[in-house]
DNA sequence: CCTTGGCTGACGTCAGCCAAG
DNA sequence: CCTTGGCTGACGTCAGCCAAG
């Protein structure tokens, strides 16, 4: 048992690593966790830190995962957890485990123990597109559909439109190798650009949304922070008021 | 004076107006700001609220306008204050007005009452070039250096280089109309994209430092309001014993 | 009312970093 | 050790929005 948990968590963190590189710093801090990870004798060998500092976001499916695995870290999910399908290919991790879903239990309302491990989901797609699970949609042919809602389905069908033709009809017979090749490596960088682009605009989605929440329980603690400081001068008052009737009762100057 | 008070309003939002289209509704609210102006008897005549709404950023020199000029309205000045040159074009306003010099008194770490109105300084470059001063430097032969520290000079070198050639040596005499035209506006463009790319590379570091700043903060209040919460419990223990000793006598148990 | 220009979203390409192999 | 490929910063261009004129 305790095996299938380290390979788990070596899958997991993988995955992680293999998420994102950049865009770092700010959202996603992996450390402490791998920290409660070593120190509970897991060690997950081959793993720089460096690189796992560097991920900025996890998937839905991870997040989920990390959450059931580490049960007492308390996982700060604040935005749309439900708005992706995280059902369909978390069951291919989850499976394996005890069987315990735990997933209706992520509150995103109870936003306390701020350790500085907080994730923000909305990733399933990208996560699905790394290999996280080889048995499943393959063979479908639009992939990274339904999941951008600005753009109608303009931006998918000029994708299927240029990459098709290309990658489908020819075979690696033809014998023009370097203009064959470099046709690649530009079709290669150009879905490249694509999803990177996609990643640097819902990064910046993910910090407005935490200047947003963060300004929200700011002014919310501020706010209590004033309640209680009253409170306490109004509980001082009448402690006073006691005293003083307990010491002298001429008081009504 | 209130008529050069008014005129000095006016000149202030239409820079600000001037300063930012897009990147809004995050970092900079004036819409407290322009209430505060039309409840004083102001009336900014021909602004509209929604375009004041979507800047995000100002200048120094707006930002400490704004101070002098409303100073008790609390501006929140948390990032680098001083490492840009906020002095040499701040005193062709300042002089005009009243002669006292509050810069000094801006302090960036006592950011209380958020009301939810707050400038971003780090834009002194992008004021100037938007024509508040109008008897300054326009002569000089490299307006946008000394701000990007991270490319040391290859990008303002290349600028140069691209864009002497077709301004300064050819004039509006060659008859080559539709081309010359097309090249005029593919090298505004060109300046313009650059400039875009490094008002949003900017944006995105306001965000992340402000992501940071409200994380500090909300730690503090945090542990604030823990150490009070424990005084609190200590003052009502202590309390709940001076009650219980005046009361009866035999508390021993 | 229409017209023009500034600004920005999105794209594809180049150059370069760096880890995986 | 070197080599290769994924990913991203920066660039220039196109298309389109919208306010100023």
């Amino acid at each position: 048992m305790n095996q299938t948990f380290s390979k788990m968590y070596i899958q997991i963190l993988k995955t992680i690593k293999k998420a994102n590189k950049t865009y770092s710093n700010n959202l996603v801090t992996t450390q402490s966790t791998i920290n409660r990870l070593s120190s509970e004798g897991i060690k997950p060998e081959g793993f720089e830190y460096k690189s796992i500092q560097e991920t900025y976001r996890v998937g839905d499916q991870l997040e989920t995962n990390l959450t059931q695995l580490l049960p007492s870290l308390s996982v700060v999910t604040p935005v749309h957890l439900a708005s992706r399908e995280p059902l369909n290919s978390l069951s291919s991790i989850t499976m394996s485990n005890t069987g315990s879903h735990l997933m209706s239990t992520l509150n995103p309302n109870h936003l306390s123990d701020n350790t500085g491990s907080y994730f923000v989901s909305g990733l399933s797609d990208l996560a699905s597109n790394y290999k996280l699970n080889p048995s499943s949609n393959t063979d479908l042919p639009s992939p990274s559909s339904s999941s951008n809602s600005s753009n109608p389905p303009s931006s998918s069908q000029h994708h299927n439109l240029h990459s098709h033709p290309h990658h489908q009809t020819r075979r690696h017979g033809e014998g023009n190798d370097p203009t064959r090749k470099r046709e690649m490596r530009l079709q290669k960088n150009r879905e490249a650009a694509r999803e990177c682009r996609r990643k640097k605009k819902e990064y910046i989605k993910c910090l407005e949304e935490r200047v947003a929440v963060l300004e929200n329980q700011n002014k919310a603690l501020i706010e209590e922070l004033r309640q209680l400081k009253e409170l306490y001068c109004q509980r001082e008052e009448t402690n006073n008021k006691n005293n003083s009737k307990t010491t002298t009762t001429s008081t009504a100057r």
